[in-house]
DNA sequence: TGTTGAATAGTACGGTCGTTCGATTATTTT
DNA sequence: AAAATAATCGAACGACCGTACTATTCAACA
């Protein structure tokens, strides 16, 4: 993902960094651990100097979290909608999932942190991390819809059981490896996601 | 769960009402939302008052942890002890648990919190809350390879991943509950887990 | 190169945090 | 009831927070 260009003025391209960063520090510390005094010290400026390119705190989370967003859209939406339609993509798109949070075990999920950081806490950024993560979960709906269609997957099945529970083998990975520090939790969420995809597969006449 | 009694000396006493007001503030809020300030407006005492019960904020978070273990227990561990071993107690303790997580729908679950709360920090309360849920685990652990031994389940499985679906069931009824407010999330946790038992089913002869 | 506007620094404010300490009030014990 | 002890308060401290202002330095452009 390119953020910078030499084209940009001085204020943009510092603009770019310090939002580097704190995607960084917001992975390791959270949307509510992002604080204005540690990123100027990361950066090397002045905490005035920092916020000046940021109305307010609010507005430095949220210009966060859209760059979040883009980065997932990058790395896993956009190379699934390149499979074709059906399980093939859903498989896709489980798998790029996999791969993103296995990457994120050192770093943090913004997604997932942010889901009990603002739970109960109401505004803009709950609002704008509940519509985020309800468009991934609509997506993972369609390519499950797609793929009962194409009789990948049994037609009489909620497809938002299979968005549930897939949805929870990635919350288990993230718990797993990164809370207990557990081995073998990759392997885990790959081999749950088979049997799910093999228990919800149509029966064949032919055995 | 009898925290108190007459015969108590009056500080133990609010010490037992100070730790009941903490352990709502933080299911809500979390444990590193919990604060002194707060917690002694809520008991209309003062800062000092409050912090006079417990040598430190740690030591009241870890209080407050303990407290929390110990209504797991009491509502989810022991009840499913008394069933018989094998798939009974293990239907029990995820059907328990899944009773309680919907009760915490509102309040919030501090192991799952916490978990993302303490997934980087070090410290005591990181090592506490990492004891408590690996005793959990392992508990869930014992139940699946004696419902394995009773051929309940299938011998060649692995049994951490069952623990690991399980708790993924867990965590995305709390996700999609709480933090999406979803409907119905409930019903796919039971669903989930019927799937999963029936999938991991040995085979029977006169199938 | 000089001028203009953008970018950054510096300082200060009010707020909340956990914590300390001495004074004061309540409770328990003699 | 008096003495001893426990419980609570009130004020203050230093640290950090987001934010508002003004001053200064730097980059962009004529």
């Amino acid at each position: 993902m390119n953020i910078t260009s030499k084209f940009m003025r001085k204020g943009e391209l510092t603009r770019a960094a310090i939002l580097e960063t704190a995607l960084q520090s917001a992975s390791r510390h959270g949307l509510e651990g992002l604080t204005i005094g540690l990123l100027a010290e990361q950066m090397n400026m002045s905490k005035s100097g920092v916020f000046a390119h940021f109305g307010s705190r609010e507005d430095l989370q949220i210009a966060v979290l859209k760059m979040y967003h883009q980065l997932f859209e990058q790395e896993v939406f956009y190379p699934s909608m390149k499979e074709q339609r059906g399980l093939p993509r859903l498989r896709s798109m489980f798998a790029l999932w996999v791969k993103r949070v296995t990457q994120e075990i050192a770093s943090g999920c913004i997604y997932i942190s942010g889901a009990t950081e603002y739970d109960d806490r109401q505004g803009p950024i709950r609002e704008e991390l509940v519509g985020m993560v309800n468009a991934w979960q609509g997506a993972l709906l369609r390519a499950t819809t797609q793929a009962q269609q194409f009789k990948h997957l049994q037609i009489d099945v909620d497809p938002e059981q299979i968005v549930f529970e897939m949805y929870g083998l990635i919350l288990a990975l993230h718990h797993d490896a990164r809370f207990l520090k557990k081995s073998g939790s990759v392997n885990r969420a790959e081999l749950g996601f088979e049997r799910m995809i093999q228990s919800y597969a149509p029966v064949t006449s032919n055995g």
